[in-house]
RNA sequence: CGGGCUGUAGCGCAGUUUGGUCAGCGCACCUGCUUUGGGAGCAGGGGGUCGCCGGUUCAAAUCCGGCCAGCCCGACCA
């Protein structure tokens, strides 16, 4: 076998370069025309297309609704809010023309849609009956960020955001931890096989308007931190302002508490920079929009046709797959292509395969290519795409564990977040501490119990603080 | 928005110090032939107002001024 020249700029050359050339190489996404903004080319967005597609179904299982909110948002809206204007108002954008002419009200492109969507559930909420009131919408916002970068930050992304309205605190506390639980991590977890961290958010670093962040935080290979998603309790301060109440069973009017969650196109740039090493991508297979390609290793009518009815019989078993019979690209180059965009497994049968009747099965995170016979395939397949996704994710959870590093004091929660993630008890660090270490980029991720789980309430003794340098 | 670096073909770059056969290289692309089991070879070919505007000069990719954009490091954030 001859050795594979690198295809990208290796990881531990140059990380960032890394992550530009994947997105190039890999066929993901590259800059709009417009400061900040993407184009997702098909790949990328067929993997968001997927991600959307088992968030969407989890969401449902959660029992929201999808509904559809405008893009535009009176300025007024935003001004209701104290706390939710202050944060989003220097990310804004602003429309004050319109058919020519100045607006009596700018309009602001939705930042998020808190305001608007409250907005109409105070006019659809009268009773108890109503709650809880479980809405979902798939959308684009826009943020006007300082320092773009490719799905991690941009300043228009795509996004599904969460509103809910219910008749207790404790309800809505519930809901909000169902959605990062049920919903989220299930999916990092046992989709995109990223591990994540779960916990609170301080208060400086908590949503604007909300009364507490629930967040999931991963570990990317350069070892920073990448919010992958958030769950908020807003409590009642948008009902207030939004005048949403109901009448209870004793027939008092009543405030109603409410939560917001939301996961983005960012994870598309987490699944990259979790996963990926010197050769590309590495998707594993419940995401991957193509789980396995057929590969004919030569311009052979047999081959071709081999390759062909082999697809058709994986794709009856459920196999998402592709046949690569462009044998007029030699077969070296085509290898590479596959590896770069991730595809799990490469399934390559040539006239030597087909003499013996078997085929060459290749998977994306090994090296080793087993011959088996062409009428075993289908079954090798699936349960490699199965062990793949159990090894993809124990991988990176072994990784990450192995950098995470238990510290007692300030100076060493520096040093080690410089490498990995800080653990420091909470009550050691203190909001001083996080503001100290805010001086060299480190940013505590998450308050959670020492245990790995989700805290009932900040006040809780005994939290842990992960501190660490985040994108 | 601060600091640093950089804008030359789709991508990556050389050339700028010392103005004048510098419009160049590698990859990619097109055509033909030979190839195809890990980024193929040979031959031929297409493509760039050198980021933009202005200035200096007989002459500007090169010098001067301004502007714009991108990347990296910060502050802000999904």
């Amino acid at each position: 076998m001859v050795a594979q020249k690198s295809v990208v700029t290796p990881q531990s050359e140059d990380f960032p370069r890394w992550y530009q050339d994947v997105l190039n190489k890999a066929e993901l996404a590259e800059n709009g025309p417009v400061r900040g903004t993407m184009v997702i080319r098909p790949y990328g967005y067929a993997l968001w297309e997927r991600m959307q597609a088992e968030v969407d179904q989890r969401i449902k299982a959660a029992g929201a609704d999808n509904a559809y909110f405008p893009l535009f948002i009176p300025e007024s809206y935003l001004h209701k809010e104290s706390d939710h204007v202050e944060g989003f108002s220097p990310e804004l954008a602003v429309v004050t023309m319109g058919g020519g002419r100045e607006l009596a009200e700018p309009v602001v492109v939705r930042p998020t849609s808190e305001t608007i969507i409250n907005a109409y559930l105070s006019k659809w909420i009268q009773s108890h009956r109503d709650l809880p009131m479980l809405i979902n919408q798939w959308a684009n916002v826009v943020r006007w960020e300082m320092r773009p970068r490719i799905f991690l930050r941009t300043t228009e992304f795509l996004w599904q955001e969460g509103h809910t309205a219910h008749a207790s605190q404790q309800s809505a506390r519930t809901y909000a931890a169902k959605i990062l639980h049920e919903v989220y991590r299930d999916f990092m977890e046992q989709v995109l096989a990223i591990p994540v961290l779960v916990g609170y958010k301080t208060a400086a670093e908590r949503f604007p308007g909300a009364i507490n962040s629930m967040c999931l935080e991963a570990m990317m290979r350069d070892t920073k931190a990448l919010q992958m998603g958030t769950s908020h309790e807003l409590g009642q301060s948008f009902a207030t302002m939004f005048d949403i109440t109901y009448l209870d069973a004793e027939g008092n009017q009543e405030h109603v508490w409410q939560t917001s969650w939301g996961v983005s196109s960012r994870m598309v740039g987490g699944l990259i920079m979790a996963h990926g090493d010197d050769r590309g991508m590495v998707v594993p297979p419940r995401l991957a929009p193509t789980q396995a390609v057929v590969v004919a290793v030569r311009s052979d009518a047999n081959v071709v046709e081999a390759c062909h009815s082999l697809a058709t019989e994986l794709h009856a078993k459920g196999v998402r797959v592709k046949v690569d019979d462009a044998t007029d690209t030699g077969f070296g180059r085509r290898a590479t292509n596959w590896e770069l965009k991730g595809v799990p497994m490469r399934v390559e049968i040539g006239p030597r395969d087909l003499e013996q009747q078997q085929a060459t099965v290749v998977s994306r995170i090994g090296t080793e290519k087993q011959a088996v016979g062409l009428g075993d395939v289908p079954a090798v397949l699936v349960r490699e795409l199965d062990r793949a996704q159990q090894a993809i994710l124990a991988t990176a959870t072994a990784w990450r564990d192995s950098k995470i590093v238990d510290v007692n004091n300030l100076s060493t929660a520096r040093e080690a977040a410089q490498v990995g993630f800080a653990r420091i008890p909470w009550q050691v660090l203190g909001t001083e501490g996080e503001a100290a270490l805010a001086k060299d980029a480190i940013s505590v991720r998450c308050l959670q119990r020492a245990d790995g789980s989700l805290p009932q309430a900040m006040e809780e003794p005994d939290l842990m603080a992960i501190c660490a340098r985040s994108y």
